[in-house]
DNA sequence: CGAGGGTTTGAAGTGCATCAAATAGTGTGG
DNA sequence: CCACACTATTTGATGCACTTCAAACCCTCG
């Protein structure tokens, strides 16, 4: 539905970038040097955008497809930050990480994406008052979204964490049946919700045992959010939907 | 050795907010104005400071003492959040949490604290650039510790977190044998890395076999910092130090 | 069709939690 | 200074959840 967006069109890129929430405070001349060195580009599957600790001179707008943002230990294990989409910004932060990206990031399902000058936003963030409290706003989101994630990793099992993270994926203002579709690989959720793909397999076998949703493939039928929240929820410290989204406003 | 900066002497209260990182960028109207509305307070152990979801009026300055910032699920755990001390602010992020704690607060060891008035910071930070442009780093730094601690407890074994604690109790730049003091309740500790104390006490006598450090009560003894660091911070994704402190530049 | 992956299932192991009980430590009043 | 009460800590035994290793299955795409 969104294809239709992916065109080399410069109006629908700017118009992407002005929607923004994060841009909502820019001033026009901010908005406008932002839009002159915006490159749209699309990349594919395993394509690495950058690593941990690489000089960070590009921040990404997302418009379609999967990437993982992710950290390497030092004994070589892969640690997955997120894993984001449409609307979402990422590599941001590098301005407050002595200019160095923060986590390394690859393409997981093709992607286009709207590459930004990290100098730009910076001088904007030191000049404008009101971007900067944007900013202040979005980084509460994110510390907020951060300390659920501690909750959920040490409070929730395997089968409870699939059900919120199923539970993110609905529109919330939806009634009643509704389809899931996972948005990608289930190694990928598995990653994502810090467990083995093994236990993933387990983990939500158990939990449409004890719900009653229906999967078929990588879709999950559900009659209600309720199915979900009585057998997720109890274990989270705050009340569904426990997640609030980064989106345009 | 800190004992004597307890005094209920305005000076010193004055100084204790104008040497901290965060208000470095004020200006002295709201330094003033901060100061005009500080009270210096003493609180006993056991005591509830604020619970998660009140309504935010103060914010907290500790000059002393240990509190523990932790939330409730809905099926009545708790998960620690984080244990805090001397120089440490809490209780200010309610500023961009519609003006609600998002955490409750009890004292843990009898503790003194500057208590100062969210709404002068919150204009503060609305009007003044520079400001926020600190509270953006210093919620920079936040993130960049919630970001270890997710990694540390998906990641790291029960023996090799507490390992990671201990160093992070050292001064990095102390070189040679040194003693470490566990700086509350061994129970406490646990809780604050997410395990059971049964758990604590048997992974820090693990730690104590494989790695050759001395354990008497409270205090810890090692010959130097490799020791624990070899042993630990295989499993992280940044190098030793890994945490670098919110404290006064 | 067949190769290669993602996914599921099975069996066994590991780590932490839990329950229970013993022990050490601390502060109290006598 | 001692005995007591109470709590913190340790130790033991057991169970559960997740991981790991291994193999089967399935699905897709050349």
């Amino acid at each position: 539905m969104r294809k239709n967006r992916v065109t080399h069109s410069a109006q629908l890129k700017d118009e992407d970038i002005r929607s923004h929430a994060l841009f909502r405070a820019g001033t026009p001349e901010f908005i406008a040097s932002l839009e002159a060195c915006a490159r749209a580009k699309s990349y594919e599957k395993g394509r690495t955008l950058f690593l941990h600790g690489d000089a960070a001179d590009s921040f990404y707008l997302m418009r379609s497809g999967w990437v993982k943002l992710y950290r390497e230990t030092v004994d070589g294990t892969q640690a997955v930050v997120d894993i984001v989409t449409q609307g979402h910004i990422f590599g941001e932060t590098s301005i407050f990480e002595d200019g160095r990206y923060p986590y390394s990031a690859e393409i997981v399902e093709p992607a286009t994406m709207i590459v930004l000058p990290i100098e730009t936003l910076k001088n904007e963030i030191e000049n404008n008052r009101k971007l900067a409290l944007d900013m202040l706003r979005s980084m509460a989101r994110y510390r907020r979204q951060q300390d659920l994630e501690i909750e959920h990793r040490s409070l929730q099992n395997a089968s409870q964490r699939i059900g919120c993270f199923l539970l993110s994926l609905i529109d919330q203002y939806e009634q009643g049946a509704l389809q899931i579709h996972l948005p990608y690989d289930k190694m990928l959720v598995a990653s994502r919700l810090g467990m083995q793909p093994e236990t993933f397999s387990r983990a939500l076998a158990k939990l449409r045992d004890q719900t009653g949703i229906r999967i078929k493939g990588s879709t999950v039928e559900i009659d209600s959010a309720s199915q979900l929240t009585d057998y997720s929820c109890g274990a989270c410290s705050s009340e569904f939907p426990c997640k609030d989204s980064e989106a345009k406003e």
